[in-house]
DNA sequence: TAGCAGACATTTTTT
DNA sequence: ATGTCTGCTA
C-alpha cells in the first residue's frame, strides 16, 4: 500500500520575498521586531511556503483582518495552520507568546504543537494551544479570586452535573416523571451555550407569557438551586466552563484587555463546530467585543445575534473604545463537516463569518491531497444533496483510484463477517496490514457483532471511544475522592465517596447530614465537621462519619505537604481498603479494576514526571479535560506487544472518526434506521446532518472504500429489518463494484413469493461464500434463484441440537455444533463448519440436518 | 443497612 | 443484551 504524503511533494520555486513582508500589522510597530526570547532558529520564512498550493499559501500568508479558511476534508488544513503560526514567529509578527490556538479535542491540540514545534522549536513551549475548555480553565484559575472561586474549583463532568440535578430536583420535590434531572439538565446545558444564566432565563421565560410554560417556570427554578449548588460547590460544570470565561471577559474588562494585549493572534481550528457561547469567546479574545445579546428564549440559532453595526446597551464599535486594538483572527472548518449540532454546534457561525466580520476574507482550500477521486466524487455525491450549502468540491490529483465496495449482508454478523474476511484478503493480496484499517458505525451497540467476528478470525483491533477509562466506575470513584481532597466542599464528589467502599453509612446517615447542611447553609464537607451536632444520628453513623471525616482531612493533610498527585493516590486507595476490597473479590471484573486503577496510577506518575510543579489540583484539571485518554492506535501503540508493526484495526464512531484517516475504510450498517438513524428521519435538519456525517466518514478514506449493510440488524433484543440507507441511493452507479445486491430474505421475496416474510427473522448463511458474486440486481422475476433449502419450516421440524453434534449444512457441509442459544422456533446454533469457519445460524431457516 | 431479584430503560453522536 | 435503579427481605 503506497504511503502517500500529503500534500505531495512538488517542487516550488521561491515566491519573491516582498510577499512574506508585505503588510506588518500597524499594531505591532513597537514590539514587533523585537527578538524572540530564545531565537536560536528561526527559520527562513520562504522555506515554509515550500511545497503549498496557491490557496494554502495564501492563508499561510494572510495578515490584517479576520480570515475564514474554508478548508475541505483533506485539504491540508492542518498543514497551512501550522505553517501559518510558524510563518507568524519566522517573519517576527508575533512571538510565540502571543498566539492562542484553539481546537476543540486535546488530540487535535497536541498534534498541532507537535507540528509548530517541529517547524520552529522550542519557542513553540510559549504558544498556548488548547481546547476551549482548557484554554478556559486556565484563565479561570488566573482569575479565580475575581470571581470569588477557589482555584482549586471542581469541574464536573457529565456524570456529575447530572447527579447534583438529580440532588436539586428531589430538593426541590419534583416528580421525577414530569421532570427528569435529565431533561433539566439537558435544557441547562443548551442555556449555557447560548450564554443564557439563571437570571436571564427567569427574565425572559417569566414575561413571555402568564400561563406560559409551567415547565419552565421548573427549569427557572432548578437552574436557579443548580446554579447556586455548583457555586457553594466550588464546582464548574462544563458548559460553565466557556459561560464563565465569557461573562469574567465581559464583566472585567480589565482582565479581558490583558488577555487581549496578550493573544494577538488567535486561531480556531473546527470552526464549524463552534456553539453560540464559544463564539462569543472568540470574539471576546480577539478584541472584537459585541453587545451580548440575550437570546429571548434560548430557541437556538434562530436568536438574535450580535451583528457588527448591533449598538444595544453595550458600548458600541469596539475598536473604539478598547484600549487594545483588535487581534488577529483565524478560522478553519468546513460547514460539511458540522456533525455536532446535537451539543449546540451552530453552522452558523461559519456560514456567516463574512457576515459577522465585514472585512473578513475567505479562503477555499478544495484540492485534496488524501483521498482517491472514486472516493471523493462518492463523498461530493452524497453531500451535494444538502440544500442550502456553499458550494464545493473536492478534487485531486492523485487519479481514480479502485472502486468503492457495496455489499449487502443478510445481517450484521454476515456484514462483519464480509469485513473480516475482506481484510484478510485485502492482507494477502495488497499487504494492507491492521492497521491500515477502520470500520466505521453510527453507534457505539454496533461494534459488538464486529468485535466478535474480529475475535473469531484473530485479527487484533482496538475500539475506540465508548466507555471512556474515566467513566469507569473505580475510576470515577478514585477521582472523586481526589476531587474531595483538593476541594472539600465538592459536595457531588465527596458523597459519591461516602460508603465506597461500604462503611455502614447509608442512605439515611446521608439523609441526616445533608438536611443539617441544607439548614446551616453548609456544604456537606463543612457538615461533616461538625457531624456532632447533626440530630438524629445513631451512634453507629456517627462513628463512621467521624471516621470517615478523619480519614478525608488526613488525606488532605498529606495532599498539603506537597505530595504529589501518585502519592494521594496511593494513599486513598490504600487506606480506604477500596483497593483491598477489590483484590478480595473473585469477581473477575474487579480484577480488571484493579488493572485500570494501577493504570489510573500511572497516569499520576506520568503526570508528576512531565510537570512537577503540578499539584493535585492540576492533575485533576487535566483528568476532567482529557476524556480521550484511549487514544487511536498509531505505529507505536504501546502495549508493548509484539508484532506491533502490524497495528490493529481500529473500530469507532463516524464521529470519533472526525479528523483521522486510512488507508482502508469500511462504512458499516448503511441503512435507513442505522444510519441515518431512527431519530433523525423525519427532520430535515437533522437529516442534514446525518449526511454530513456519512461525509465526514466517506472522506475518511485514502484507498479503499468499504460501504456495507444488513438487511436485518438485531437491536436490544429484537431483530429487525433495514432498509437500504438512503445514503447508498446517491452514489453514482459507476463508482461502485458491487459484491452482493440484495439479501437472501430479499431474494425469497421477490423471487419464490414467499409472502409472509413481515418480520425479521435473522438468517445466517449462504452468504457469498460460493458462487459469482457479482450479479444484476435480482430482477423481481417470478423465476428467481432458488435458494431453495432456505425455506423456513415448520416450528416443530427444526432439529434439536446439542453441543457436539454433528450436522449438514447444504451450503457449508460437515459442521460441529459448539453452541446452541435458545431452543425451539427461534433456537440458533453456532456450528464449526471449519474451513467455512464459524456460523450462528437460526435453525428455523437453516438448511441443516442433523447426522 | 446490605444484598438481591426483578423492573426498566436504554442506543446517536461528546468537548 | 446489558446495565442501572427500585423495592423487598434478611
Amino acid at each position: 500500500m503506497g504511503s502517500r504524503r500529503s500534500p505531495r511533494d512538488r517542487p516550488e520555486r521561491p515566491e519573491q520575498p516582498d510577499q512574506a513582508v508585505r503588510d506588518l500589522d500597524p499594531a505591532e510597530g513597537d514590539r514587533g521586531f523585537a527578538p524572540a526570547p530564545g531565537a536560536p532558529s528561526v527559520r527562513d520564512p520562504e522555506s515554509l511556503l515550500v511545497g503549498l498550493n496557491p490557496q494554502q499559501r495564501e492563508a499561510v500568508l494572510h495578515s490584517g483582518g479576520p480570515l475564514l479558511i474554508v478548508a475541505g476534508a483533506g485539504s491540508g488544513k492542518t498543514r497551512v495552520l501550522t505553517h501559518r503560526i510558524a510563518h507568524l514567529l519566522a517573519t517576527r509578527r508575533a512571538r510565540a507568546g502571543e498566539i492562542l490556538a484553539i481546537t476543540f479535542t486535546n488530540k487535535a491540540a497536541a498534534e498541532m504543537r507537535e507540528r509548530v514545534e517541529a517547524l520552529v522549536g522550542p519557542p513553540a513551549k510559549a504558544m498556548w494551544v488548547s481546547t476551549f475548555h482548557s484554554a478556559c480553565v486556565r484563565i479561570l484559575r488566573k482569575e479565580a479570586k475575581t470571581l470569588g472561586l477557589r482555584s482549586s474549583f471542581s469541574i464536573y463532568d457529565s456524570a456529575d452535573s447530572l447527579k447534583l440535578m438529580t440532588m436539586v430536583a428531589r430538593e426541590l420535590e419534583l416528580d421525577p416523571k414530569r421532570y427528569p434531572p435529565k431533561a433539566l439538565i439537558s435544557k441547562i446545558s443548551a442555556l449555557k451555550d447560548e450564554l443564557v444564566d439563571p437570571a436571564d432565563f427567569a427574565r425572559t421565560s417569566g414575561t413571555a407569557a402568564g400561563a406560559g410554560d409551567e415547565f419552565d417556570t421548573v427549569l427557572a427554578q432548578a437552574y436557579d438551586r443548580y446554579q447556586a449548588r455548583l457555586r457553594q460547590a466550588h464546582a464548574l460544570d462544563f458548559d460553565d466552563l466557556i459561560m464563565t470565561t465569557v461573562h469574567l471577559l465581559q464583566a472585567f474588562p480589565a482582565v479581558a484587555e490583558h488577555y487581549r494585549r496578550r493573544f494577538r493572534h488567535v486561531l480556531v481550528d473546527e470552526y464549524q463546530d463552534t456553539n453560540h457561547a464559544q463564539y462569543m469567546l472568540v470574539r471576546e479574545l480577539a478584541g472584537i467585543s459585541a453587545p451580548a445579546a440575550p437570546r429571548p428564549d434560548g430557541a437556538g440559532p434562530s436568536g438574535a445575534r450580535p451583528d457588527a453595526t448591533g449598538t444595544d446597551a453595550a458600548p458600541p464599535d469596539a475598536t473604539g473604545t478598547d484600549a487594545v486594538a483588535p487581534g488577529e483572527l483565524t478560522v478553519v472548518g468546513d460547514a460539511d463537516q458540522s456533525i455536532y449540532a446535537f451539543r449546540g454546534a451552530t453552522i452558523r457561525n461559519i456560514v456567516e463569518f463574512e457576515a459577522d466580520y465585514p472585512n473578513a476574507r475567505t479562503i477555499l482550500l478544495e484540492q485534496n491531497y488524501r483521498s482517491t477521486q472514486n472516493i471523493l466524487s462518492a463523498a461530493n455525491a452524497v453531500i451535494s444533496r444538502n440544500t442550502g450549502r456553499k458550494r464545493k468540491r473536492l478534487w485531486t490529483d492523485s487519479g481514480a483510484g479502485p472502486a468503492i465496495v457495496g455489499y449487502v449482508a443478510d445481517n450484521e454478523h454476515e456484514e462483519a463477517r464480509f469485513i473480516a474476511e475482506e481484510i484478510d484478503r485485502l492482507g494477502d493480496s495488497d499487504g494492507v496490514r491492521p492497521g491500515d484499517v477502520a470500520i466505521f458505525y453510527r453507534a457505539n451497540a454496533q461494534s459488538r457483532a464486529l468485535e466478535e467476528v474480529l475475535i473469531r478470525v484473530g485479527l487484533p483491533y482496538k475500539v475506540v471511544g465508548g466507555t471512556r477509562f474515566y467513566e469507569r466506575r473505580e475510576i470515577k470513584d478514585a477521582v472523586a475522592y481526589l476531587r474531595a481532597i483538593a476541594n472539600p466542599d465538592d459536595d457531588v464528589n465527596l458523597r459519591r465517596i461516602l460508603n465506597v467502599p461500604k462503611r455502614g453509612l447509608g442512605d439515611r446517615s446521608e439523609a441526616m447530614v445533608n438536611a443539617f447542611a441544607e439548614r446551616e447553609r453548609l456544604s456537606f464537607g463543612a457538615a461533616l465537621a461538625r457531624v456532632d451536632e447533626v440530630p438524629g444520628l445513631g451512634t453507629r453513623a456517627l462513628t463512621g462519619l467521624r471516621a470517615f471525616d478523619a480519614m478525608m482531612n488526613e488525606l488532605r493533610a498529606l495532599a498539603a505537604t506537597g505530595a504529589g498527585p501518585a502519592e494521594v493516590l496511593g494513599a486513598v486507595l490504600d487506606r480506604t481498603g477500596y483497593l483491598a476490597e477489590l483484590r478480595a473479590s473473585d469477581d473477575p471484573q474487579d480484577a480488571a479494576r484493579v488493572e485500570n486503577l494501577s493504570e489510573l496510577h500511572a497516569v499520576a506518575s506520568e503526570f508528576e514526571q512531565s510537570e512537577p510543579d503540578g499539584d493535585l489540583a492540576d492533575f485533576l484539571e487535566r483528568v476532567s479535560l482529557v476524556a480521550d485518554s484511549d487514544q487511536i492506535p498509531s505505529d507505536d501503540d504501546g502495549d508493548g506487544a509484539p508484532k506491533v508493526d502490524q497495528g490493529v484495526v481500529t473500530l469507532m464512531t463516524l464521529h470519533t472518526a472526525k479528523g483521522l484517516e486510512f488507508p482502508v475504510v469500511f462504512l458499516t450498517g448503511l441503512e435507513d434506521g442505522t444510519f441515518p438513524h431512527m431519530r433523525s428521519m423525519a427532520d430535515e435538519t437533522q437529516l442534514a446532518e446525518e449526511r454530513r456525517l456519512a461525509y465526514v466518514g466517506l472522506t475518511r478514506a485514502r484507498e479503499r472504500l468499504y460501504l456495507s449493510r444488513a438487511a436485518v440488524r438485531t437491536s436490544w433484543g429484537m431483530p429487525n429489518e433495514f432498509p437500504a440507507s438512503r445514503f447508498l441511493d446517491d452514489l453514482p452507479e459507476e463508482l461502485m463494484d458491487w459484491r452482493r445486491r440484495e439479501s437472501s430474505m430479499s431474494v425469497l421475496r421477490s423471487g419464490a413469493g414467499y409472502g409472509s416474510g413481515y418480520g425479521g427473522s435473522s438468517y445466517a448463511g449462504s452468504g457469498g461464500s460460493g458462487q459469482g458474486q457479482k450479479k444484476r440486481p435480482v430482477p423481481p422475476s417470478p423465476d428467481a434463484p432458488k435458494l431453495g433449502s432456505a425455506t423456513p419450516r415448520p416450528a416443530g421440524d427444526v432439529p434439536s441440537l446439542a453441543i457436539g453434534d454433528k450436522v449438514t449444512h447444504d451450503a457449508y457441509g460437515l459442521g460441529t455444533v459448539v453452541g446452541v442459544e435458545g431452543a425451539g422456533a427461534n433456537s440458533v446454533a453456532k456450528i464449526d463448519f471449519g474451513s467455512d469457519g464459524t456460523k450462528r445460524l437460526l435453525l428455523r431457516y437453516s438448511p441443516v440436518t442433523k447426522l
